[in-house]
DNA sequence: ATAATAATGCAACATTGTTGCATTATTATA
DNA sequence: TATAATAATGCAACAATGTTGCATTATTAT
């Protein structure tokens, strides 16, 4: 948790580490309306700039899901920063329960296009979660 | 262009027309303020309730792309409604421009996630696109 | 312990999207 | 083509979401 916020040399404050731990007990992605349930009482505008600061040091990534409120998860030990992460998962949005989770394949799928350059690839899979089948 | 509006069971108005003519002289996806741009005048909640429409209906599809704003482009003519596409294309994110482009693949992965229902798979591409190059 | 620096919390604001309702336009039918 | 039924538009007002400036407070380096 500390050490987390020391190796990429910000602040540790109550704020940082309760945000971080919200994270740390759950095992889905979080929508900003989750964790503001779960922090209890606070301060709005902290809690943006806290996940902002997260986002732009490679700590949480974010996942925008087409009709649904863009939902926040913890990053692997690699990410470096917003631009630079190194997830080797997808991501899976539950129509029942509406959960997403972070979820790893055993083959990345390999995209090629045609004149374009391809630096990464984001995969979004729909379905049923194994909890609502 | 009326000829969509009335397959999709939906009267036909200006603001639809004017709409439809948008996406069709665009090769790329849109961004709600884009649309607004090559609108000029017009009113605002018109327009959200006739994308939202146009969405339900399968007309436009809604592209969520993280720490950008979303994209709307025009679906296939078999896409049912919301929930019911029949795209095969993936989405690509120009990291120069920020265009966004709807690309046909050879070969559109399959994911497979034990325990997992999968119904659908969105795959977005981020990198340089072909004009950036 | 002190100074330098960064984070927090408040107010105020900006942006984005929604709801109710009267007016206007479209469509079906006679 | 005229009329009635129905749906879309445009306005006001509001709700939700996210941002900026600034004084106060906390963290860190010395
Ligand atoms: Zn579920
Ligand atoms: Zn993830
Ligand atoms: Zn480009
Ligand atoms: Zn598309």
């Amino acid at each position: 948790m500390e050490k987390l916020l020391r190796s990429k040399k910000i602040r540790i404050t109550d704020f940082r580490i309760s945000i971080l731990n919200i994270f740390n007990k759950q095992s889905t992605a979080l929508s900003i309306e989750e964790i503001e349930t779960e922090l209890g009482q606070f301060d709005r505008i902290t809690l943006y700039r806290t996940l902002k600061l997260f986002k732009e040091k490679g700590i949480l990534h974010e996942i925008a899901i087409a009709g649904s409120n863009v939902r926040l998860a913890l990053c692997e030990q690699n990410c470096e920063d917003l631009h630079h992460h190194h997830h080797n998962h997808i991501h899976f949005h539950c129509v029942l329960c509406s959960e997403v989770y972070c979820l790893d394949v055993e083959t990345y799928p390999e995209i090629g296009l045609a004149g374009f350059e391809v630096q990464q690839v984001e995969i979004q899979a729909t379905g049923i979660c194994k909890s609502c089948r």
